[in-house]
DNA sequence: TGTACATCAGTGAACGCGCGTTCACTGATGTAC
DNA sequence: TGTACATCAGTGAACGCGCGTTCACTGATGTAC
C-alpha cells in the first residue's frame, strides 16, 4: 500500500455511495467511510472537512451528473418526456447521489458549487420543458408538474413502495398522460 | 411531577415529531426524545422497543391519518383533485410522519400495524383513483402517475427545492394537467 | 545530473461525548375478596 | 369499607461502543537551481 493513494478523494466518494445504498446516508459515518476506503480515520476530514461536506461533495457531483444527462437529451432531440425518462433512470441508476441531494439537512446549503451545479441541473430542465409544444401556455407550471411527476416516481420507487418491471416504460406512459400525444 | 405519566406514549411521539421538524429522522435519539419529554433515559425503550419501534409507531400513525383524510374527501364528495390536494397538505401539515412513511430503512418492515395502515390508506386512494371518471381506461396506471404527481410535489417542497406561495392552488392547478377537466 | 527544499496527502494515537441498551428497582394503579 | 396483591409504567445508574475531531507527525512528490 503506497502511502499516497492517487485518487484518495474519488475513492472515498464512491466508498460513500455504496454505504449510502446499503444502508441510507443517515448511518453513514466518517470512520466507516475511512474503512472501507481502507485509510486512516482522519483522511476523510482531511478531503471533505466534516460529515456534511462530504454530503456537500456527493450532492454536487450528483446534480452535475443529472445536469449533463438532461442536456444531452435535449442535444439529441429528446422532448420532455426524454428528459422525464432521464430524469427517472439517473435517480435509479445514481441512488444514493439522489438521496443526497434532496435532504437539505444533510449539507452545506451555502456551498458555492453545490449551488452553481443545482441551478444549471434545473435550468436544464425547465429549459427543456420550456421548449416543448407540448407544455402549453405556463411553461413554469408545466415545469412544476413534470419535475413533480418524475421525481414522485422515482421517489416512490426507490422506497420501495411502488414497484414496477420496467421503470423507463412506466415513466413514459405516465408521461404521456400528462403530456398527450398532439392529435 | 407524577410517577405516572398519564399519556407517556403519546407525549414521546409528539416530542418525536417535533424533533423530527427540527432537524430530520436521522438525527433524533431516543435520548433526546426522553430529554424532550422529561422522563428517563430508559422509558422510550420501554414504551417502543427499540429505536424502529418508535419511528414504525410514528410511520403507522401517519398511515392512519393519511387514511383518514383520504376517506373523508371520498365521502365529502370530492374527486380525484381533491383527494391530491388532500394529500399534499397531509404531507405538510404532518412532516415528521410523512418523512418517515417513506423511509423503510428506518421502519420494522414486518410490523402488522404499520403494514394495515398503509394497505388501508393505499386502498383509500386507489379506490378514489379508480371511480373518478377522468383517469381514463387504465386506474392502475392513472394512480400512479397521480400518486407521483402529488407525492413529488409534496417531497419537492418539502425539501425546500420547489417554493410556492399556495399549495394547496398549485396542487390543484398541476393535477388540472393531469386531469383536465371533460369537455 | 544531483541536491535541497517546499508542499501537502495521509497517519495514528488520543480526547471527550452521546448513544442504545441492560437491569434490578420503585412507585402508582386497579382489582379481588 | 379495608386490605392484600398483581400489574406494569417509569427509574436511574451503569455498561461498552462508535463516533467526530484534534494534532503533531511522516512519507512521497514536484520543482528550483
Amino acid at each position: 500500500m503506497p502511502y499516497h493513494h492517487g485518487d484518495l478523494r474519488r475513492a472515498m466518494l464512491d466508498a460513500a455511495s455504496e454505504a449510502i445504498l446499503e444502508s441510507g446516508p443517515s448511518a453513514l459515518s466518517l470512520r466507516e467511510l475511512a474503512r472501507r476506503a481502507g485509510v486512516s480515520n482522519a483522511a476523510p476530514t482531511h478531503h471533505f472537512g466534516d460529515k456534511a461536506g462530504l454530503f456537500t461533495a456527493l450532492a454536487t457531483e450528483g446534480y452535475a451528473l443529472l445536469a449533463e444527462t438532461v442536456e444531452q437529451a435535449w442535444e439529441s432531440g429528446g422532448g420532455i418526456i426524454e428528459m422525464g425518462v432521464r430524469y427517472v433512470s439517473f435517480a435509479l441508476e445514481h441512488r444514493a447521489h439522489f438521496e443526497v441531494m434532496f435532504q437539505p439537512g444533510l449539507l452545506h446549503a451555502e456551498d458555492e458549487k453545490l449551488i452553481a451545479a443545482r441551478v444549471r441541473a434545473l435550468q436544464a430542465l425547465q429549459r427543456g420543458v420550456a421548449a416543448d409544444p407540448r407544455c402549453g401556455p405556463d411553461s413554469g407550471l408545466a415545469g412544476t408538474a413534470a419535475w413533480s411527476l418524475v421525481h414522485g416516481f422515482a421517489t416512490l420507487v426507490l422506497s420501495g413502495v411502488v414497484r414496477v418491471d420496467d421503470a423507463g416504460a412506466t415513466t413514459r406512459a405516465i408521461a404521456g398522460l400528462l403530456f398527450p400525444e398532439r392529435a
